[in-house]
DNA sequence: CCAGCAAGTCAACGAGCGTTGTCTACAGCT
DNA sequence: AGCTGTAGACAACGCTCGTTGACTTGCTGG
């Protein structure tokens, strides 16, 4: 808590903290509830600051999504790990990015909002493009962009059944048995010859 | 169109067409643009019918989106299926259902509200527990409700990168092609030993 | 033929939203 | 000290939403 303000005095000045709480409000917000169901007033609440300030400095709540929304996976350069050990070190960073120590709110704020909100998804669509598939094409045989498709199908859809749907049989394992199960797929996506 | 007009251009009374006219509108409207973005108003206008009629008839926007977002999967016996051809089998049924002849708006109301939609996330929760789990439980070796979970996993993701977001790698290839390469994951998951 | 009830219409409510304009008070400068 | 730019606060606008209640219209059973 911060020290409690009476009526009369004002908070003390400071602009970057107020800039940084927002926007972790902001992700947090978006994070659980969703574009829509986000309010400006809710992140202004949250923030402990006044819904004005929000708009002040984002301009408005499309903009402030979207600085909420800068999205780095962080990939490794996979061209150090061998090509047999490739699916399981995919998987590997996908969870500790997801909920290991690179976690953050900024990957479940575009998943959930790129169902509805049409920036989400033109922005998650380039993630794909930009980072995946670029992550891919130097370490991949040959088809890196179909390849890349494929392995963001499995990890699109561990993501919604295990962070958004919470389906019991994809959260109950651990990340270990996760990693196990997973591997063999991606590494299979990425590696075997691809049917037709 | 109703069987031509009586008087002038006013409507014949139906209260049978105007009940299914709005729960049409309202599955399409929910499957494009969410819970949050349709509007009473925006269903009524393509049901062409007065707002308050879609109160009248469901009481509630709630009420409405648990009518529209009733699902059945229409999941075929696959204890004739041979076991070898279970993968196969499954990736074929989800295609038709999503974009064969089997298809239509429901899944995609579903899918795309389940993620910032407490109600619809259960009930997709729901949807996984009682029709895919049990249609695994007779068909496949042992530790059925995993395996449906590995399952849920891949088809999740492929629905959602398909039909959601629109990935143009997994948009572009035809349904022969996607079945070619989906059913060995599935299969795998269904009759292999699990790693854990 | 008419009473009664259901189908459909209309206007409006109260609440919540994003956003704007305006004012106050403080920090940094000269 | 005085000036100036800006962080912050407050009230309110204009809009859209879900929903309500009172009204009109037309079908149907007796």
């Amino acid at each position: 808590m911060p020290p409690a303000r009476n009526g009369r005095d004002r908070r003390p000045r400071d602009p970057v903290r107020s800039r940084d709480a927002i926007l972790r409000a902001a992700q947090r917000q978006f994070a659980s509830h969703g574009y829509e169901r986000t309010t400006i007033r809710g992140v202004a609440a949250e923030a402990e600051i006044d819904p004005t300030m929000v708009i002040r400095y984002y301009g408005s709540k499309e903009d402030l999504f979207a600085a909420a929304v800068r999205v780095d996976l962080r990939l490794p350069d996979f061209s150090a790990v061998g090509r047999d050990d490739l699916g399981r070190a995919m998987v590997a960073h996908f969870l500790r990015r997801w909920e290991g120590d690179l976690a953050d709110d900024v990957l479940q704020v575009l998943l959930r909002s790129a169902a509805t909100h049409p920036a989400a998804a033109i922005r998650l669509r380039g993630l794909f493009a930009e980072q995946v598939t670029a992550a891919m094409a130097g370490v991949v045989p040959d088809h890196a962009e179909e390849r890349a498709a494929l392995v963001a199908s499995q990890l699109l859809g561990l993501a919604f059944g295990r962070y958004v749907l919470a389906l019991p049989g994809l959260t109950e394992p651990t990340e270990k048995t996760l990693t196990a199960r997973f591997a063999g797929t991606v590494q299979r996506y990425l590696t075997d010859p691809l049917p037709d």
